[in-house]
DNA sequence: TGTACATCAGTGAACGCGCGTTCACTGATGTAC
DNA sequence: TGTACATCAGTGAACGCGCGTTCACTGATGTAC
């Protein structure tokens, strides 16, 4: 009995994909997770989702605007994994525990993180990115203060960009090998040594 | 009255370059400059140090040997300016005053900075690089410590990483354009934000 | 001091590559009547 | 319910590009005698 999911994977000579704008963006994440985000090409990734090298442009414009898309896409996730984190507890104990989810994605998902931050590469006045990315900066503002941010109020406070920066350059360095080059130092790095890093951190 | 170095830059036509190693390293910092890390192309690099593409070849075997070279002065230079930040005062304060030369470093230099990290370009088993960057994260080391390291002492402190890692991680983010992305933001929050969220550094 | 010659540091043309995008097209879909 | 047709989402060949590296070579340098 073929549902829809089964006839668009078994179906293999239908001209039109059917949802080939998700399976593009699976197709490049996979290829970035591969190669890296340097090694992304268009051109692979659509032979990966099996259409030609033209057929992105009708859903994406241009190579840009597909990384831009999985950016968001990222970012979405990102928000996400740190709202979950956000629990109860004192500002310091909230900030912590997002501070190693923030950590916790960067290694899980570390071509989708690098990509986030390659602005070179994307178009940062999109909308859909603008917003996730901004929301998932207003998560960890949130913990900073114990409360969401009133309308007309600083919009940066120390406490939360120390928060923040820590877990950031934290995250970069393990995964540009500063703890170690081999597989695996970037995790025990951040199961052995961020909790007491993160000790250095006040509020 | 000609010098060598008057000599040097003005005779045309010589086959032999003289000093063709560092005027190669100097296009490539103003290639990565101009164009960003991702932008280096050795084939330009050779354009505008006047040489032919296959120049380069005898002095750092390919483009990886070069950024590579690269990388290994800039971390030298990074070390330079750490160490020179490096006066009295407590532990706390030492730390601080190496984490305000750490940003001003990456503001200045992007280019040499982000390329630094940049692993998947480099060589990182190459002598000159890991010495220069080892060196670079010892001399943080030892304002954490507040003295050197003995022999056998162990390699990573937490209070060495949480400095390290704040002072990298507000860096990146600023030089991503975290805190705008206007001409001249980095260096505001830099000037502005970064003592305050120091301030969140205990040790 | 002069000469022969090995070594070194260049040349510039050529190779092959994979890329992003464009183009004229075609097949499927969905909507108006 | 059936048909005409506009729109949409694909094709696949082609374009032009710049790249890193290789190759056979050549001109300059420096050293042994």
């Amino acid at each position: 009995m073929a549902n829809d999911l089964n006839s668009v994977k078994t179906a293999q000579r239908r001209y039109h994909h059917g949802a080939l704008r998700p399976a593009l963006l699976a197709a490049a994440e996979a290829v970035i997770a591969e190669r890296g985000v340097d090694g992304f090409s268009l051109r692979e990734t659509a032979r990966r989702a099996g259409v030609s090298p033209a057929a992105p442009a009708h859903h994406f414009g241009d190579a840009r605007g597909l990384l831009t898309a999985l950016a968001a896409e990222a970012f979405r996730q990102f928000g996400d994994a740190l709202e979950a984190a956000d629990g109860a507890g004192s500002r310091i104990d909230r900030l912590r525990a997002q501070g190693l989810a923030y950590v916790r994605f960067a290694l899980d998902e570390r071509a989708k993180f690098d990509l986030m931050w390659r602005y070179l590469l994307l178009d940062r006045d999109d909308p859909e990115y603008r917003a996730a990315s901004s929301r998932a900066y207003s998560i960890l503002d949130r913990a900073a203060r114990g409360r969401p941010a009133g309308p007309g109020e600083q919009a940066e406070i120390p406490a939360a960009i120390a928060a923040w920066s820590i877990v950031h350059g934290f995250a970069r360095l393990a995964l540009d090998g500063a703890f170690g080059e081999e597989e695996g130092a970037a995790e025990r790095a951040a199961r052995d040594l961020l909790p007491q890093v993160l000790e250095h951190l006040s509020v």
